[in-house]
DNA sequence: TTGCGTGCAAAGGTTTTGCATGGCA
DNA sequence: TGCCATGCAAAACCTTTGCACGCAA
């Protein structure tokens, strides 16, 4: 079964890897394709997210909001984690080595075997935790 | 404004209850409580589970197949999370301490306060992972 | 008796799917 | 030319909402 690639494909990941800072929903994705002029179908980016998923080029986060995705540099693996913010829905790309004794912890006594790019905490930024005082 | 105490809410509340130990969606709980004779809407099931969290009785996670709701006992809080399997879609409860300097040090250099009610996160079990190999 | 909570059905939103067509190799 | 990927629209799904009615206080 040959594969073939075609301009929509290469316009997705462009277009998700343009915003690698911040997350992105497939809705949002197709709006900017069209404002740029490349004509891409909701479905068509609905594909692309998931072959890029399954391939680890994109983390999938869920939201309350529906699903969110960002891309995902090789090289970022392991050490980065996602932190939603209750408050105002932002979600923060933290690269930390904190999280690496844990999830050893984790594989040692709970024989559990973290994936970083799906794994999302929730809680509150500082903006959002002062504002509620 | 006053509240009144119905029928269908200690129905959904004793039904969550029972299953402490696992998350269950709102489709789950509607169904048990018709197979006991409890006439309860979806609907319902729904408002009365958003009010339980929104009051921290119940835990509620985002899966790819929808919303799922754990009870969650009040003194369980601060050293539980969750687990979930990407293999076999389980979700696992883990008490454990591990998760405390975590927290600690994603507020004091990252500014950033962890729900972990809300807190799940992604991996592979140990049954799944030796499946894979 | 008062008005909150419920049930039903409809609406809303996101994501998936079927099928004819287009375009890559 | 063969056949995979796309686009469109419909379907599927989960969740929320409007409104009349029932029932707790």
């Amino acid at each position: 079964m040959a594969t073939y690639i075609t301009k929509q494909q290469k316009a997705v990941l462009a277009c998700i890897e343009a915003h690698r800072d911040r997350c992105v929903s497939a809705a949002e994705l197709a709006d900017e394709l069209r404002s740029r002029g490349e004509r891409v179908g909701i479905a068509t980016v609905y594909r692309q997210l998931e072959k890029l998923e399954r391939h680890g080029h994109v983390h999938k986060v869920l939201t309350e909001e529906g699903a969110y995705y960002q891309y995902c540099a090789h090289d970022a693996l392991g050490n980065c984690f996602l932190l939603k913010c209750e408050g105002c829905g932002r979600i923060v790309h933290v690269d930390c080595g904190q999280l690496i004794p844990l999830y050893r912890h984790l594989e040692q006594e709970h024989h559990f075997f973290i994936n970083p790019r799906r794994t999302m905490l929730y809680g509150r930024c500082a903006v959002c935790r002062e504002a509620e005082k």
